[in-house]
DNA sequence: AAAATTTGTTCTATTTTAGTTCTATTTTTT
DNA sequence: AAAAAATAGAACTAAAATAGAACAAATTTT
């Protein structure tokens, strides 16, 4: 029925009309479509009114109005807000900000989900996941810094040498790099300063694994 | 539709007409839409009457009546709308990514703008944002790790200390610390592996300032 | 009914804004 | 490759906005 400039220009002065009652000029509608000459918008009106979606007064300024609006929409519209909202769903995901890891609480039992980050999507994946805010300086030499935010997959086993967040002894939680040893494992940090913990494999929970890294300066 | 000076004008008329019963003269209406002379209003109403909107009985004093209105949503409603679409672009922001800065290549001279990164609104604020990958280590004891995504903020000029895009020659861009001094500047890395630059000021220009870094594991 | 006063009409003229038309390209479709 | 549609740009024409003044018709007052 009608393509997409005429579609959107419709709208446009639909748009236009509805709110202030008003009628745009040529020129506005050009701006509005993305045209840059108004004999584009001339030949556009013509085809408006030929299908009978306006009416006007030849030569008269600002003197149209919509009669009516169209059904359908043109397909290239449709797949374009298509693709949008998809977008616009998919951009951005709303996860769980965990501040600092109360003390022994294991994850599941945070139920506070109140405070929360948006994280673009291509950051995470398939799984549940959690932000938690980064305390210290431990991991600095993996690049994580104190204030970053760590994106966390939620997971209860790990592979070796992934960064996860460790609950050792229900009782305190700690993001380290994993090294598994038989049935101890290695909690190591990324900075010299600190120490690796050797740890029986039964008393740390894995909690997650590092997953992302967003930082604001 | 209408233009503005018949739109007032239309408004007018029919407010007066709801709120006295009475319709104004050529002179009040004048008044109220802010012309000098009557003349002009004899114009508005003919284009009025022309259009449908008033009918009157010529030669007769103050025998004029609004026939329709221009019919347009409630005010309140096209607010609600556009808070709506707002708080919807609000959530995430699409920002071009630059991979790799091209050798020698201004940010202002890349064009294309077809690849895009989802960054969560919180991580911009005002002004015109891009991103970067991140190529090598030059970086890493800032945290900035290989394949990190940088997010830059627009800017010709920065602050001492900050982080920034500079480019050098218009020949080189990359990403290191600022350091003025007098008529050069230092381009200074975060790896000891890697020397400072000490380069004259009007060689350097400044393409941005590092907002923010995104990181996948 | 006449006079006085309002009110609307017309004309001239100028500046600004808006719409039309035509030509030439480019892009898309067939 | 040809035809059709979309697009741009400029030149051109028309209408809107504006003012001011003179005038005519309606209305009100006396």
């Amino acid at each position: 029925m009608l393509t997409e400039k005429q579609y959107n220009l419709l709208m446009f002065i639909n748009k236009i009309n509805k709110e202030t009652g008003r009628c745009p000029s040529f020129d506005e509608m050009k701006e509005a479509v993305g045209l840059k000459s108004k004999s584009g918008i001339h030949a556009l009106i013509n085809a408006l009114e030929e299908r009978n979606f306006i009416r006007r007064l030849k030569h008269r300024a600002r003197a149209l109005e919509v009669i009516r609006l169209p059904r359908f929409k043109p397909q290239a519209i449709v797949e374009e807000e298509k693709k949008r909202e998809q977008a616009l769903q998919n951009s951005v995901v709303s996860i769980p900000l965990y501040g600092k890891i109360a003390a022994g609480l294991p994850i599941e039992a945070i139920a506070d989900e109140t405070e929360t980050v948006s994280v673009p999507f291509e950051m995470v994946s398939l799984g549940q996941y959690y932000a938690l805010k980064i305390e210290g300086d431990s991991m600095i030499e993996a690049g994580i810094l104190d204030g970053d935010t760590a994106i966390i997959r939620k997971q209860n086993q790990a592979d070796d040498g992934k960064i996860v967040v460790a609950l050792i002894d229900n009782n305190e939680a700690t993001l380290k790099v994993l090294k598994k040893n038989g049935d101890t494992v290695k909690l190591v940090p990324c900075n010299k300063d600190y120490k690796t913990r050797t740890i029986e494999a039964s008393r740390v929970k894995i909690q997650g694994v590092l997953s992302g890294i967003l930082r604001k300066y």
